[in-house]
DNA sequence: CTTGAAAGCTCAACAAGCTTGAGTTAATCC
DNA sequence: GGATTAACTCAAGCTTGTTGAGCTTTCAAG
C-alpha cells in the first residue's frame, strides 16, 4: 500500500541469493514433494545452484526430506516439502472497532485466531492493541521467535487522501508516519500493510481456491466491496496504492447508472433490509433470512445480480485473469446464490474454446479471510521472488 | 502477448548483469545527462559496479560521455547521455490490409516509416510483406546490423480463440505456429509481438506523454476500443496476455447498458456518419467533418461522453494509474473534445488532495502511434529491467 | 594563499554465488 | 550381468558485485 516509489534495485549475489531461494522454495510449494533435478529444469539454474539452496532451505528448517521417488530408470530423487513447523506468519486486521489476530504455519494452516476490541482507536490505542493481540494469538503456541517470519497488518482503504475519503471506511491516524515502520518497530517484525481485499486475494492463493492460479482477481465483500488483483503472484498496487477500488465504479442497473457499491456490498444489504423493518449486522443473520428466503433479502440479491454481472465482465476483460473469485464478509449461501445468479458474458475474453477450469469461484477462507490474508501476505512474499521493486 | 507461462527464472551472474544493464541504461535515459555516483545511488549498486556497467555501455555504443558538472564540492561528475545512434528499433503494424513499418534510435526518435499495402493476408504473403517492409524502412539510413537491437510487431488482438473472436479484427492465420518464433526466424531478430493498445501506450512511454510515468493507462482508438496499461514501467498481460479489452465491459449510456465499443470507437462513429448519409473512412475525414461542426459527428460525440466518463472512472478506480491518456487513429480535434467533455469524478482514488499532474491527457503520438509503439517495445524492454519472467 | 573537507572516481584484493565437468550411485532395460 | 539413464556430489573456475585505500578536483574556511 505504501507508494511504491520509482526505485528499481540493482541485482548483486546477495540479492540473487534471496531471489532464488524463494524460487525454490515456491516450487517446493506449489509443485508438492520434488526433486532438485527438476526444480533445477524449471527455474533455468544448475543441479548444483538447486543443491545449495536446499542445503541452506534444510538448515534453517523450512523443507523437509520425504524420501526418495523412483520414476523411470535412473536414481531415484530425493524428494522435499514444506516443513509447516518451519516458519508462521502474524496476521493482524485493524478495523475501527477491533482487532483480529492470528497465525498461520508455513503451509498455510491456521494455527490459532483471536480477537479483541479495539479501546481507543487512536495511534496509542492501536498500538498496544495490536501488541496484546500478539501475545494473545502466540502464546501457548511454543513458537520461537526466529520462526516468526514476519506480520501482515489490514487496514482499510483507500491510502492517502483520496476523493473516496469520508466513506467511512479509513483510519485516518497514521496520516503524518508511515504505518509500516511504525508496526515494524512496535511488533519487533517485518510487516506488510494492505487492504482487506489485497489480503484477501492472497489468502485465497496461500490457502484456498487460488492455489495453483497465478493470476486472478477477487472480488471482496467488506463494509463496501473491494477487489484484489493478484498479477504472477504478486498484488497489484497502482500507482497510488490503492489499485481496486472496484466499489466506486458506475455500472449499469436497472436503467440507471450506479455506483457498484450502492447495489452489491454489505452496507447495500443492511440500508435494504432495515428499509424492510430487519436488522441484519453479522454474516449469520443474512445467513438465517437466506435461509428464510426473506422477501428484502431476496429483492436486494435480484437487483444485485445485473451490476454484479456488469462488474465480473469488466473484471474479465480488464485484466484477463484466470478465474475471478468471490468472498468475504458474505455467508456462503448468499455468495453462492450471486455465483450462480451472475450471467457471464459471451462476448468476454474469458469465454475461451478450450476452457478447462471454471471463470468464476467462491473464496473459501470464510469470514476470517483478511485476517488470515494478512498473514498470508508474509507467506506469499517467502514463496515468490521480487527482485525489481523495493521502496 | 504470448501467454506467459508460469516459469519464473533463477538468477545468476549473467542475468544480474543484464538486469543491471538496463537498469543503469534505464536511468540514464530517463535521468538525462546524469554522473556514475548518482546512478549507483538511486539503483542501489556500488559506484565501482555502476562504472564498470557504463564502461560496457560505452564500449557498445549505448551511451556517450556528456562533459563534467560541477555542482558543489567534489569533483565534478562525469556525466552521461544515451548516444541517439547507438541502437535503433524495428517497428512493424499488422493489419488485415495492410503493413506499417518504422525505425526508432535509441531516443525514441523516428529515422523512418514506410507503408506497404497487404497483397495476401496468409502467412506466407505476410511474411514477405513484412520482410520487405524491413529492407524499405532500412534502406539508405546506414544503420548497420548488430546496431539493430530487435523488432516489435504489432498485431490486433484478442489473441487467442476468446469470445469475441469474430469481430472481425483478428488475424487468424497464426493458429498452429507462435507468430514470435516465426517472425523472429523471418527477421532475424529478436521480437516482441503485442496488441496495438498495448503497443500505443509504450509509445507514449518512449516519446510521448508518459515519459516521466510508470504507472499509467492508454485508451487506444484503433477499429475497436483498446486498453493498454503499464505498472511499473512493464505492460500488464493478464494470464493469457488479453488484458485490457476495454471495449466490451458494459457501461451505462443514456438509461441502457451497452459495450462500450459501440458508443466509443471508430467503427462506432462511422456507423454514425453513415446513417446520416456521410463517408468517413480516415482520420483526416473525421478532422474535417469536426471543424464543419457535422451534425451526426457532434451528436455521436455527445452520446460519447457519458460511457467514456464511465471508462475513464473504471480505469481509474481499479487501476489507480498516475494518469489516462487518450489517443490512436482519431484526429487531434476529437480526441480534445473528448477530454474536454469528459467529467471526471470526484469519488475516484485518482480525486486526490495534493495532485499536481493532470488525470486526463492527450496521446502525442499520432496515426503512427501503434507502429511507433511497436518499435518502442523494443526500446522499452532495453531500459526496463524484467528478470522475474520469461517465456 | 593555504589547508581541509567533500565528492567522484579508480585500483586491487576479496567474497559470494552460479556453472561446469568429471565422477559416483542407484534404478531400469535388454 | 552389462549398458543406459538419471540424480546427485565434488572441486575447480568464472562472472559479478563489494570493499577499502588512495587519487583527483572542487569549494570553503581560516
Amino acid at each position: 500500500m505504501i507508494a511504491i516509489s520509482d526505485i528499481t534495485v540493482g541485482a548483486n549475489a546477495g540479492r540473487s541469493r534471496s531471489h532464488n531461494r524463494k524460487l525454490v522454495l515456491g516450487r517446493v510449494r506449489s509443485a508438492g514433494p520434488i526433486g532438485r533435478a527438476e526444480i533445477a529444469r524449471v527455474s533455468g539454474l544448475s543441479t548444483q545452484a538447486v543443491s545449495n539452496i536446499i542445503a541452506d532451505l534444510l538448515a534453517d528448517g523450512l523443507i523437509v526430506e520425504q524420501g526418495r521417488r523412483t520414476a523411470g530408470r535412473g536414481l531415484p530423487a530425493v524428494q522435499y516439502a514444506l516443513n509447516p513447523q518451519g516458519g508462521f506468519a502474524l496476521g493482524i486486521e485493524i478495523r475501527p472497532d477491533a482487532v483480529f489476530g492470528a497465525v498461520l504455519d508455513l503451509c498455510g494452516r491456521t494455527v490459532s485466531a483471536e480477537r479483541h476490541t479495539l479501546a481507543a482507536a487512536d495511534r496509542r490505542g492501536v498500538t498496544r492493541a495490536v501488541r496484546d493481540l500478539r501475545r494473545a494469538v502466540l502464546d501457548g503456541t511454543g513458537i520461537p521467535g526466529p520462526r516468526l517470519l514476519g506480520a501482515g497488518i489490514v487496514m482499510p482503504g483507500p491510502f492517502g487522501a483520496t476523493g473516496i475519503r469520508g466513506s467511512g471506511s479509513d483510519l485516518a491516524i497514521w496520516e503524518d508516519a508511515a504505518p509500516d515502520i511504525w508496526f515494524s518497530e512496535a511488533l519487533g517484525l517485518p510487516v506488510l500493510i494492505e487492504n482487506d481485499a489485497n489480503a484477501a486475494a492472497i489468502a485465497e492463493r496461500i490457502s484456498g481456491v487460488a492455489r495453483g492460479l497465478s493470476t486472478y482477481a477477487f472480488i471482496y465483500f467488506g463494509s463496501g466491496l473491494g477487489l484484489g488483483v493478484v498479477q504472477d503472484g504478486r498484488l497489484m498496487a497502482g500507482a497510488f496504492g490503492n489499485a481496486g477500488e472496484i466499489g466506486h465504479i458506475p455500472v449499469p442497473a436497472a436503467g440507471r447508472s450506479l455506483n457498484l457499491e450502492r447495489a452489491v456490498s454489505r452496507l447495500s444489504v443492511q440500508r435494504a433490509l432495515r428499509a424492510a423493518g430487519t436488522e441484519a449486522g453479522g454474516v449469520d443473520d443474512l445467513d438465517r433470512l437466506y435461509h428464510q428466503r426473506h422477501p428484502a433479502l431476496l429483492a436486494w440479491l435480484d437487483q444485485a445480480t445485473e451490476p454484479l454481472s456488469a462488474a465480473v465482465t469488466i473484471v474479465e476483460n480488464l485484466f484477463d485473469p484466470q478465474a475471478v473469485i468471490l468472498g468475504g464478509a458474505m455467508p456462503d449461501s448468499v455468495l453462492d446464490h450471486l455465483l450462480a445468479a451472475i450471467r457471464l458474458s459471451d462476448r468476454s475474453v474469458a469465454h475461451r474454446a478450450g476452457r478447462d477450469s471454471p471463470r468464476l469461484m467462491r473464496g473459501a477462507s470464510g469470514r476470517m479471510t483478511a485476517t488470515l490474508g494478512a498473514a498470508a501476505l508474509v507467506l506469499n512474499q517467502a514463496f515468490t521472488p521480487q527482485i525489481t521493486v523495493q521502496p
